[in-house]
Order: C-alpha cells, then structure tokens, then sequence
DNA sequence: TTACCGATTATGTTTATCGTAATAAAGGAG
DNA sequence: CTCCTTTATTACGATAAACATAATCGGTAA
C-alpha cells in the first residue's frame, strides 16, 4: 500500500465527503439519527468528521428539507436533536441509490 | 418525481461531487485525461462543471501526486495538458473501488 | 459542591466551488 | 493577409463548506 495517512485524508476530504453524507441519509431512513451518534457511527467506519462539520451539515440537510428535526422543547437550548428522513429526502435517496450503482458498474465492474 | 432543479443541484454541489472525481481518476487510467474534454464528457453524464472548478482540481490532483501533467513546451502557455494517473493515482483508485463496493453493497443492496 | 458525560453551539481560519471574463494559439474562409 | 471560430487554459472575486477548537448547557454521580 503506498498510500499515507496524508492521501488518506486527501481522499476524505476530495472525495469521500459524498459517501458518508449518503450514510446519514441511508440511516435517518431506518430510525432517527442524532448528531453526536452520527460522528461515532462514522469514526467506527473510518471517517473522522468534527462537530464543526456535522452539525452545519444537518442544519443545512434539515434546511433543504432532506430532514425533519424533533427536539423536546421542555429540555434545554442544547438537547439532543433527532432527525428523521423526509418524504423529499426519500427521493434524493433513491436518486443517490441510482447514481451509486451507475458509478459501481462502471468503475467496479469496468463495464459499459 | 419530487425533486426539482435545485434540488438537484444540491445533490450535485453537497454529494456528487466525489462521484465525478472518480470518473476523472477512471479515466485518466484508461488514457489521457484533458480539461476540457473531460468537462464535456461529464456534462454528458449530467454533471456541468465550470472550468473554475476543474482546472482547480486537475492541478490539485497533480500536486497530491496523483496525476501526471504533460505539455508539449514547444506550445504556448495556453497549450493544452495531458493528465495520466500515477501509480499512487492507481492506489488511490483501488481504495475508492472498495469504498464504493461497500457503499453499494449498504445502501443499494441493503445489507450488513 | 464539584466533576464528568452527553450533546450542541460558537467561532475563526483555510480551502473549494462557481460563474464569468480574459487570454492564447491554431485553422479555415474570404 | 486578416478576420472569425474553435480549442484550451488561466485569472479572479464572491460565496460557501470543512475543520479544529473552545464554549456552553443540563443531568447525574461522587
């Protein structure tokens, strides 16, 4: 393996950006997903994402209506937030779900 | 199909843009790889980058190593260059391979 | 009280993306 | 020879994302 842990990190941040996006997605489908979780579930996968990522990244996902937020408003201004996929963000799903396997057969698979 | 044209774009701009960063690495193992051409061939598959984000990153690519430039030096300044993958390129290829391989296999084939 | 843990928020710096305009050389039409 | 189009890259300014770190807040245990 000729690769470093500087390419390591190239590759996180030219290119693997994308992937663990779709992760988030693909889990706020099967049940809520809260941030901090998030980054422990992804550092479990290899990806290292501060909270200085994360947490715009879900506002900006809950913006764009990919996500839906649900907070107890009885708790504090810093009580954990769940998010849930919306039906929008079940579309942009499913949308990524064909462009990945577009990019499997053609970069895995070497076909077409 | 609920997603609109910014949507779309979101999808492009917040997740996509891996995706085509690989093409370009795929292709510049197959043969050589030009700004433009490739600009044209990507605006095919429905991905419309800007000469301001793909010369960018052909030149980064090539300082991480990556791609290798060549330029007629007879030619003028404005000369077009040939990007080819190097072998640490062709490293970092085969890991994006198996990331997307277990990508694919989550969230396309929804399993483990 | 104090200390720690689960979580989010705030912030400042660096880097990437995008659109557009400028530049350069080469080839063809007249 | 000059003008125009085509093929390419380069330059630039504005916006936005990523990152690391520090601050905050509420709950629980010692």
């Amino acid at each position: 393996m000729l690769l470093n842990k500087l390419d390591q990190k190239a590759i996180q941040r030219e290119i693997l950006l994308g992937f663990w996006k779709i992760h988030i997605l693909y889990h706020a489908a099967k049940g809520p997903v809260i941030g901090l979780e998030m980054m422990q579930e992804l550092a479990r996968h290899g990806y290292d994402i501060s909270p200085g990522t994360m947490y715009p990244l879900l506002a900006r996902l809950n913006k764009l209506g990919w996500l839906e937020c649900r907070q107890d408003k009885l708790a504090g201004p810093k009580a954990k937030k769940e998010y849930f996929l919306t039906a929008l963000g079940h579309e942009a799903l499913n949308f990524l779900k064909g462009q990945i396997e577009e990019l499997h057969r053609e970069v895995v698979l070497d076909r077409e």
